[in-house]
DNA sequence: TCAAAGGTTTAGTATATACTAAATTATTCT
DNA sequence: AGAATAATTTAGTATATACTAAACCTTTGA
């Protein structure tokens, strides 16, 4: 079975937009040059270029000036990179010793390395989970991805409590950081107060009190009940 | 600590021309464009254009129309490239299910993704071997190396007893013959009869007896006594 | 010893991907 | 609405790696 229907294959470049592409636009809207270039750390014009190849192979539809989307077989392989980087996190955790803060670049090299036979196998050894350890959903063989609506922390009103679901960044300092202060997906949470302005929050961890700036608790996606 | 002393960086297209140079020099005789071009499967004038570049970083050493040989730090490299593969094929085999004539394409892709630090923590969950699945030795992080001297079986006399060492290909095919026919790294294989002419030799392996093709034969790579 | 054969290198071409600088289109603000 | 600004694309360049075809050494054998 090869990555699409058309012939060509497709480069580790190119697995890395169409990858950026369904991050950048959840899976559905269009994308700007601009966001993709900063996203892969390129500049437009390369951005543009390859775009314009990705789109003579039916992986993604382009109005020029407008912005790219993924056309299905695009949005294949997309979710099968997902797949791959989310199942491989999971395993350097689970099996390897690694901690959540340090598998982000390693799995951004593997993903590309390696066999979907590969990647079942790591499957099967961790259970088949849904979820890797940023609390990132693993899209399953067949493309089929649960996707909650998580709030970003940084929205939620003074007084509510939340349950952290995902931190959504692949930083290793910034992840280490939120680690140290117990900021991890399972963790219940409630805001105490929220400054405005991009001002820090003042949160209730089980009884602890702690302080985030808005970056960071941008970062952190909650759901509201028992999601 | 980088790749090589000098700072260019290297390619994986570079890593598998002096991994293949390794191999095919057992360590330090030169090595013939058109010998490389075979193993690597290229054009000897791609073989030619690339062994220049290699030089140029101080990898190899070339004497145009004479042969090419590997610098210490081309070997340093080779060596770790080597350690890769061989602990990627005995994770693979020992803790994801694979068997030894599956290995060998996934290590080819995997060997130049990994990070040294995922390769170390899969030797330590081996328990450090200094063997794969196919009986060839891992070479040691400083690229240290026990070689010891095999004898293809295929140059045995009859009437002798070896133990079979090593499995010198990474053809699926024929490794999966091997193990069928119980030809496998650590089996004492006595000589029935060996036929001249490169034809077929006669085995007695404890007690059974077993006819061989002399291109397996030569495949196999045993020690006399108890080595 | 010298010519033929074979192995090796050079020259020129192609593909993939990135870049900078210039041209182009879209958007925003007055 | 039209000019200034911002975003995007095109044009042209560079690097890495492979290829084919042609030129070039080396070795072999008469």
């Amino acid at each position: 079975m090869t990555a699409h229907s058309s012939g060509e294959p497709l480069t580790p470049s190119g697995e890395d937009y169409l990858k950026a592409i369904y991050r950048l636009s959840s899976g559905e809207d269009p994308v700007s040059t601009t966001g993709l270039a900063l996203r892969l750390a390129l500049t437009p014009a390369s951005v543009s270029g390859m775009v314009k190849r990705l789109s003579e192979q039916g992986l993604v539809e382009h109005s020029p000036y407008r912005g790219v989307r993924l056309t299905p077989d695009g949005r294949r392989i997309a979710l099968r990179m997902l797949r791959r980087h989310r199942l491989i996190e999971s395993y350097l955790v689970g099996f390897l010793g690694y901690t959540w803060d340090t598998v982000h670049d390693e799995a951004e090299r593997l993903e590309h390395a390696v066999s979907d036979g590969l990647v079942e196998r790591m499957a099967v050894a961790l259970g088949n989970p849904r979820f890797d350890p940023h609390g990132d959903p693993i899209p399953d063989v067949d493309g089929g991805i649960v996707d909650f609506i998580h709030v970003p922390l940084s929205d939620v009103r003074t007084g509510e409590t939340v349950t952290i679901r995902r931190a959504d960044t692949g930083d290793a300092g910034r992840l280490r950081y939120l680690a140290s202060a117990g900021l991890v997906p399972g963790t219940p949470v409630k805001v105490v107060d929220a400054q405005p302005f991009q001002g820090p929050m003042k949160l209730d961890l089980a009884g602890a009190e702690r302080i985030v700036g808005h970056e960071l608790a941008a970062l952190l996606l909650c759901s509201r009940d028992g999601t």
